[in-house]
DNA sequence: GTACTAAACTGATGCAGATCATGGAATGAA
DNA sequence: TTCATTCCATGATCTGCATCAGTTTAGTAC
């Protein structure tokens, strides 16, 4: 048997629940509650159902009634939209302590987005009255969330501005980067990006084809600046994105 | 003199400042002070100032330091970031009643666009201390902002989803359907656009160049779905653009 | 080890839309 | 009225990236 070559190393394949500790852990750890004490963390901890996700399936999709507020406490969750032609755009990849879904406190509201597990998932519902009730009852609750929102619309645009006005090349960087910042862990191969990542993927997150992308890929590895696989990429010299994904300040 | 042949009438020269009843009228009508009642209006006013701009004038830069929340009275307002190559890209077109600016409670968080009047403006601004005191004490405003700024986003996701797979002229029918839908008119020469608005203007907030969105408007034009002149546009067909810009549901 | 499969790579070709360039028309000022 | 300015229309050309097609490689199962 050959010696395994990708170096990630998230193995989760069974629909994955979560321990009661895990999932204190987590409350604790979602921005938003971090600064209520353990008691009050643990009352809100009743309000919360857990539901296990197998890698590929949908935690729910666009144009369902948005009934829960969802915070991921094992495993990765890409938020995307279909697109017409059959390929989806990737608006958005979410690891533990990061929440989505129905936040929107109108009661006829619909998910904007599909939401997809890209490992195996351990995430924490809340409905959506729960959740207000929550939000009434600890107004910093509510301001921390405002805050998030706001950072998530600033990004957003930010992506706009991308799509509107840099090259795939730009955009490709730009988005290593990000994910590198997100869920990179130093390695000897480089600054890895823990999660499986096809170029595939890489092509819903950057609006090019995957054969655009694995083009550009190749090209950062020829002038030396990342490491890659199937699946995997690793980031040696940051810098060289950063340098050419001209971010503006 | 000849007739003036642009039917758009919004003729605010004159940096604008805006009556008492007029401020409290707006207050009013915000989403997020609706529900309150006049006293609590009359209180909240004290709290904000008045600044008129001209056409032209920028409200603030990105990467200022946020010091203030805006609302439009009166007047237009856009949200944009520049380019690196000098074009700007336009994020957002504002009308009276619509806030924006400094939303973060983080107290060192800069604006992340830039603002500027496109017709005379009369805005009110409050302090990001001051709004933060009055969301803690109405919990229910905190509520509705976060509701607004969660719409925000889901709009800034259909614009990315758009970006990435969509056609110059499906995003072009988008957005006049968007702009008739939020400040048209009924009018003779159709549903018009009451902003003055140039090709320009348009290329911005469609990530394509003028003279693109020039021969796509002659297009439409010829098609018989538009009508159109220097710096306005009336539809004649929401139906057609609807039709070509196949909004994903 | 071999066989199989999905992912990745790479070449050839085409096209939407950017870019460059020019003429014409609406508006405001003198 | 005339002029200057700004906005708009449209033709010609160019190019980044999509598309189409085929080959190679990594990872898995046996």
């Amino acid at each position: 048997m050959r010696r395994r070559k990708t170096p990630v190393e998230i193995e989760l394949t069974e629909p994955h629940l979560c321990s009661m500790d895990l999932r204190l852990h987590i409350l604790h750890e979602v921005p938003f509650f971090s600064a209520l004490g353990h008691d009050q963390i643990a009352e809100i901890n009743q309000q919360f159902h857990e539901k296990g996700f197998q890698s590929g399936d949908y935690l729910y999709f666009s144009g369902d009634p948005a009934e829960s507020l969802f915070i991921i406490a094992e495993g990765r969750v890409k938020l995307l939209r279909h697109a017409t032609s059959g390929k989806d755009v990737m608006l958005d990849l979410l690891v533990p302590g990061e929440f989505f879904g129905g936040l929107s406190t109108a009661s006829d509201s619909s998910y904007f987005e599909t939401a997809q597990a890209i490992t195996s998932v351990c995430a924490l519902t809340v409905s959506r009255e729960a959740f207000r009730t929550i939000l009434t009852r600890y107004p910093d609750v509510g301001m921390r969330v405002l805050d998030l929102v706001t950072g998530r619309l600033e990004a957003a645009h930010a992506t706009i501005h991308q799509l509107s006005s840099q090259s795939a090349e730009q955009r490709i960087a730009f988005t290593l980067l990000k994910l590198a910042d997100k869920l990179g862990e130093a390695h000897e191969v480089g600054l890895l990006i823990q999660t499986p990542l096809s170029r595939d993927e890489l092509a819903e997150m950057t609006a090019t084809t995957p054969e655009t992308t694995s083009r550009v890929i190749s090209q950062f590895q020829r002038d030396g600046w990342i490491n890659t696989g199937r699946e995997w990429i690793a980031l040696t010299d940051p810098a060289a994105l950063l340098e050419i994904a001209e971010i503006p300040t």
